[in-house]
DNA sequence: TTGAAACATGCTAAAACACGCATAATCAGA
DNA sequence: TCTGATTATGCGTGTTTTAGCATGTTTCAA
């Protein structure tokens, strides 16, 4: 087998799992370690791959982690700000949970959307009173240490008496098979709560949480009206979900 | 599994979830703790995240309201803060309004007290559930834009059903001719209905607003139990109140 | 104050590695 | 095709990295 013949077989193999193992490679091509060793070494200074203990990975993989995963983050967070903006009119009435999308969702509302906002978020209440054309209502309850959300019996009562025309959550787990699924159980129901108060559902869904599962279910995909991601609704990433019954944004 | 590849994997569950417990990650990956603390060593070194006993946190998740907001007369309100500590007890029910003094009174609550709060305001809340030690239930309703505390009928209504040990209010308008008096119905209303849910009633005031007066009266002086300035209680300034029904702070 | 969880540290075994060297494969020019 | 030069490969040896474990200590929360 010539050189050249296996470094494009390792470079296919890296482009399929984004990683290999030297140790794979040596045992599928019936090569020594060595050989890939050097194969690696020579590809990485060639800069193809990135080489670490073992093997190597994608450069692309590797790339986002290197950049400010900060500004990575926010900036895909206020992409979804701007998709859910386009789903809101005049004098609707929504409801949100709380989560650091919510909140640059609140910041970015334009000044002229006239709309009553329930929250469950005293950070989300408290960014969306500044813009005036906005009245706001906070459910309250018992506030959580670590969510920094009201959760608790008081909050699935007062949403029992309330009917909104959307529902803004964000997933904490998202996939085809399990649906939409948290991980903690008062959330759980909290979440349940406001989806039964809501005549349409919006998820807000970074494309990293999906296709990942968490212990509880929420609800089942067919529930679902919207799912926001700060992918294009063609994107491969998304192509389990563009059959289904949600509209992909 | 390479080293760089579980490190990623934890890069995005702190992005996901702005934190990891090293728990977590060892059962998820089915490595050995000892594994997942030097990943987060490692990577505390480089930058990446902030290491905390039991995990890590993001190193861009700041808490969104800084310490270091200028507040008007602060230090005074940080006395006063001082002195309202002296009052709480373990295992009491409080209920506050909103107001810098109470965000200020927040913050300086001591770590090891153990109690319930009710507020009607998101910033005390905030500030209250960094506390460990205590139970913080919102009275949700309206979020008034100026105020930032919530009114209206919801909050007079889930008043109705509560009794505290002590209610803690700041005063607007105070003098010995007219009690305590403010200048909007609508937080009259809701102070009155906290000043009915509460055994006892301590009034916050720095020195300026005392003897002055509101258009409205919330209540009269005699229902006050304890009235709390930055002022020494032998202040001459405090005169008036001294030989009245209430304790000076 | 106390017990459990999280931690630091040192150690061990195994894996991955680098290096030198011998051998095998490849290539260029006669 | 032959031959020498060049390159590539595999192996042995010793080193480094890694991950798990045992240990004693620190930290945290009840």
């Amino acid at each position: 087998m010539l050189k050249d013949e296996r470094q494009a077989f390792i470079m296919r193999q890296i482009n399929l799992h984004n990683k290999v193992l030297s140790t794979d490679i040596s045992a599928m091509l019936n090569i020594s370690e060595d050989t890939v060793r050097r194969d690696l070494k020579e590809m990485a200074e060639e800069g193809k791959v990135l080489k670490v203990h073992g093997g190597a990975i994608s450069r692309s993989f590797h790339y986002p982690f290197n950049a400010d995963n900060a500004v990575y983050a926010q900036s895909a967070k206020q992409q979804i700000a701007q998709k859910i903006i386009k789903l809101l009119k005049n004098d609707m009435v929504i409801l949100t949970g709380g989560g650091t999308t919510m909140i640059e969702l609140a910041k970015s509302i334009p000044d002229n959307l006239r709309a009553t906002f329930f929250t469950i978020s005293p950070l989300v209440a408290l960014e969306l009173v500044e813009h005036r054309n906005l009245t706001v209502i906070s459910i309250g309850g018992q506030l959580s240490p670590s969510s920094h959300v009201h959760m608790g019996a008081s909050v699935i009562n007062q949403l029992a008496d309330i009917k909104v025309d959307l529902c803004l959550l964000g997933a904490n787990g998202f996939s085809v098979q399990d649906g939409m699924t948290d991980s903690d159980w008062e959330v759980v129901q909290v979440k349940r709560a406001m989806i039964r108060a809501a005549k349409k559902l919006a998820i807000i869904s970074i494309a990293e949480k999906l296709n990942s599962s968490q212990r509880m279910k929420v609800c089942d995909l067919n529930q679902i009206n919207y799912l926001i991601t700060e992918l294009a609704p063609d994107n491969h990433f998304l192509s389990p979900y563009q059959q289904l019954d949600m509209e992909l944004l």
